[in-house]
DNA sequence: CTTGGCACTCCAGACATCGGAGTGCCAGGG
DNA sequence: CCCTGGCACTCCGATGTCTGGAGTGCCAAG
């Protein structure tokens, strides 16, 4: 139905069109490709893709434009992942590896995203609900208020102050703590709430209703709290694609933390890339953006996800080597430090 | 010279060109506002306007529009701060009370600035320099690493790791952390760093080399670090206003936090606004912008700066009003945790 | 199945037209 | 001395028309 030269047509037809963002015709097309046929050939071939719903001519007698159809199967059929030169990675290796701590990884990361693929960048945090514990911190404000770090092993450092039913000493403080990094340290988040829930026992009963709000904050830490956090990066680029419509759209969604994780949405595990392209992503208002993205983490499951988004015309196989090959080296890094 | 008369015309052609975003003409003028005179005489006074340089005609036959100038004179001398009605206030105050911490009010705050003025709005944390150190904690990652976390007065939590020159046991730790915690805590950040020259002598020999890591690591943390960072938001407000010249170079600036340092610049104490005007702005890429931006903080010197970004046709005494309000009760919520 | 030829379509840009909004200037009146 | 109505003038922006070029679909021949 689809024979091996109307497919190299259709990869053609996307190429040009990214590059040049214009529809292309049946006599460009064969000028800058070799396909050793004529204009007339590649017209009939044309027409069939075009019946077959891959591409679709903004008006008649202008050229062709690729479908959301005709890049789903550009995607997943006709390209490649452009792989890295050496020099490249160690490049993007070099930048990374500079980074003081998590958030500059997670900042570094983001315009580093950006900057290679000329797209937004998104970036995830480390999940925290798939980190464990690695520290527990009290600090005393007042006699009657604390605050409480908690420290993952991915480096995320998370805050909460905690207002106490009664007042509380030195000492207690020094216990509460030493109770909570005994019974935490190196639990998975998702394993702390059981955990928690067990720990009033092992409280002096004085000081227990002191204690049940340290830990019910910490629970709504874990639980209730934005918990998921998302940095974007490279929004300038939005307007060299000339993004005529529904740019106000596109900029809205992405201040939204909320969409923003239903984009990066499952990427699954580290290995497979995801491609969302146009009406893919149920967001609403980024029906004409694609997104690729992917997981991210040293581990067997992914830590968190990052990507880039873009108009439905963007130069798929870059964007996806850039995308693997950054999330490889934050893996690394994040697993080093 | 320019009479009363002559200024209430400046500021009526603000106004309505904020308001249409079209040159104004003498006759919608004096429709418009009552002025109690004929067009012809509004016609003689904006020539006189035009001569000193507060307005000019896109074109000849066309009606004025303000220079830099005139928005310079209608800031200084014709509007005034627009207040905020008291439900206006309670909804800005609950919606700032609601947050968990320093970063939830940040970005509570950046939202709030956002969606009050329908512009851009920056927001920088406070400051670390003028800041003191209410913890210091050391958490052993290895036996030749440690995460540092130092903990603010206003609530900013840093994170460092620290490579170690030889292995470190827990006692050792324990007596590091007791030192730098007895030394610096309340100390202003502006005073660390001689303090911290004077503690090697505080610490056992053999542990002095270990000690000089984490001592570097927390100066650098405080001086050659980002030290100050800033969160912007709205910038999907940038669509709205017509901007076509630009937006690209705007959406660029915004992303560079030196710019955006420079931005909010030096915004005095918290009680004075600073508003800096198109070209007044020395950012490049940033000339055909305006900048509304105040001081906040709880004590007598400003904690840091917060403001809104918009085109040099923005709404000034609403943006200087929102501006005045957030920082307010930014102040009173950083004083309150 | 491929190819050259041909008639057809339609957009983009150039050009001309025209009405409206706005101006500057002037002479007369308070 | 300042205000006012009148008038001629300017220029933008919208609208309409035209034309060249790029592209297509179809057909008949190889």
């Amino acid at each position: 139905m689809l024979d091996d030269r109307k497919l190299a047509v259709l990869r053609a037809i996307v190429e040009d069109y990214v590059s040049t963002n214009e529809p292309v015709g049946s006599k460009s097309l064969v000028d800058r490709h070799n396909l050793d046929v004529s204009p007339a050939t590649i017209r009939n071939d044309m027409a069939v893709l075009e019946e077959q719903g891959f591409i679709v001519q903004p008006h008649t007698s202008a050229g062709r434009v690729p479908t959301e159809k005709g890049y789903r199967l550009f995607v997943d059929r006709l390209s490649a992942v452009r792989p890295f030169s050496s020099a490249e990675r160690r490049a993007i290796e070099t930048f990374l590896a500079g980074a003081y701590d998590l958030d500059d990884v997670v900042m570094r990361t983001v315009r580093l995203l950006a900057q290679l693929t000329r797209q937004v960048a998104v970036v995830q945090y480390p999940s925290l609900s798939r980190s464990a514990v690695r520290h527990v911190e009290l600090v005393t404000l007042t006699d009657r208020r604390l605050l409480l770090v908690l420290i993952t092993n991915t480096g995320r450092v998370e805050q909460r102050s905690v207002d106490l039913p009664g007042a509380i000493d030195e000492e207690s403080i020094n216990q509460l703590r030493a109770v909570l990094n005994a019974c935490l340290d190196g639990r998975k988040l998702t394993e702390v709430a059981s955990v928690v829930a067990e720990l009033p026992g092992r409280v002096a009963p004085t000081e227990r209703a002191n204690a049940a709000a340290v830990f019910s904050v910490i629970l709504e830490t874990l639980v209730e709290r934005h918990e998921e956090r998302i940095v974007v990066g490279g929004a300038a680029n939005l307007t060299a694609a000339d993004f005529t419509q529904g740019l106000h759209e596109v900029l809205e969604a992405l201040e939204e933390q909320v969409v923003l994780m239903r984009l990066l949405g499952e990427s699954g595990d580290q290995e497979s890339l995801t491609v969302r392209i146009g009406s893919e992503n149920e967001v609403q208002g980024l029906r004409s953006t694609s997104v690729v993205a992917t997981g991210y983490g040293s581990g067997d499951r992914a830590l968190a996800s990052l990507g880039v988004l873009g108009p439905t015309r963007m130069d798929y196989p870059t964007a996806m080597g850039a995308v693997r090959a950054v999330a490889r080296y934050v893996g690394q890094i994040l697993a080093e430090s």
